[in-house]
DNA sequence: TGGTGGTCAACAATGATTGTTGATAACATG
DNA sequence: CATGTTATCAACAATCATTGTTGACCACCA
C-alpha cells in the first residue's frame, strides 16, 4: 500500500473524493501488519475520530481493494481481513484459537501452477493457508 | 467417509440416534465429489424426503463433522462446503466465476510445515488453495 | 460563488448460520 | 410389546457480517 499522502492523489486521479474519513483509514492502514477486520480498522479510526461509521469503513476498504492497494483475505475466521501489504508474495499463518494472522515470507517453489489443459482448469494463483497456534496461545493454556 | 450403513452404526454406538432423514443426508453425500453447500445437501435431500428442513441438514452435517466422516471448508465463496472426501489429502481448485470447488490429488513436498520455535507459532496443517476459471466457465465467455 | 455529483452516517435489509421450542420418534429396559 | 426417557424434528425467530437506501452534506470544477 501506497502512504497516506500517494493514497489522498490517487484517490483524487480515480475521479474519487478525498474526505478525512477516508485519510484516517489511510494512515490506520498504513503500515498494518496485524490484518484487521473491518471492525478492527473500525475501532482504530473510531479512536482519532469519534463519530466515523462502520459503512464507511467497508466503502473504503472496498475502494482500496478495488485500486489494488490492499487485499481482501478470507480465512475461514468468519469476517474478512485487509491486508495492505500487497508487494511482496507471501502466505499466511492464522491462528485457531483467537483468530490471529501473521505473514510467512517463504517461497515454496513446489506450489507451481499447473498448466490449464492438464486439469480442465484455468489456475490463476495459489494461496497456502498455515493453521495453528501463535505464541500467545501457546503460552496462556497448557 | 463411510458407507450409510456404517455411519448408521457409527451414530449409534456414538450415542446418536438414526433418523429417516439423517439417513437420506448420508446417501445424498456418499460419493459426492461436489463439495455442496448446506443449501445443495438440502436440495439433493428435498429430492428423496420434500419435508426435510434445512436446519436438519445443518445439524446432521455438523454432526458429520464432529465424527470426522466430513470435512467443512470455508473457501472464500460465501458459503461453507462439505467433503466427504476425508481420506486422501488433497487440495482444491476454486472457480472464482462459478464457486465450483474441484480436487487435486497433488503432493507439494516443499509446502512442509515449519517448525513452531522459528517461527513462534505452532503449525497444524497447511491448505492449498488454488483459484481460477474451471472448464465451463472457461468455455462460456471468451 | 454556485452547481453538480459523490460521500457521509443513520437506518433497514440481506443471506448464511444458529438458537429456541413443542411435538414427535428412537432406544433401553422390563 | 409396553413404557418412560431422552434425542430429534421442523417451524420460527435471532444473530452476525456485510450491503442497500436515503436525505443531508461536502469536494471539486467552471
Ligand atoms: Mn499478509
Ligand atoms: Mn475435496
Ligand atoms: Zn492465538
Ligand atoms: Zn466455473
Amino acid at each position: 500500500m501506497r502512504t497516506p499522502d500517494e493514497l489522498t492523489d490517487l484517490f483524487r486521479s480515480t475521479g474519487r473524493k478525498v474526505t478525512p474519513q477516508r485519510q484516517c483509514i489511510f494512515s490506520v492502514l498504513y503500515g498494518d501488519v496485524t490484518h484487521p477486520t473491518a471492525e478492527a480498522v473500525h475501532a482504530a479510526a473510531t479512536a482519532h475520530m469519534p463519530t466515523i461509521s462502520l459503512k464507511t469503513v467497508y466503502q473504503t476498504l472496498h475502494d482500496l481493494s478495488e485500486l489494488g492497494e490492499i487485499t481482501t483475505l478470507d480465512l475461514g475466521t468468519g469476517t474478512a481481513r485487509f491486508d495492505p501489504n500487497v508487494d511482496d508474495v507471501h502466505h499466511h499463518l492464522v491462528c485457531r484459537e483467537c483468530g490471529k494472522v501473521r505473514d510467512l515470507d517463504l517461497e515454496f517453489p513446489d506450489v507451481r501452477i499447473p498448466a490449464g489443459s492438464e486439469l480442465g482448469f484455468e489456475v490463476g494463483s495459489a494461496e497456502i493457508v498455515f493453521r495453528g497456534r501463535c505464541h500467545e496461545c501457546a503460552g496462556a493454556t497448557s
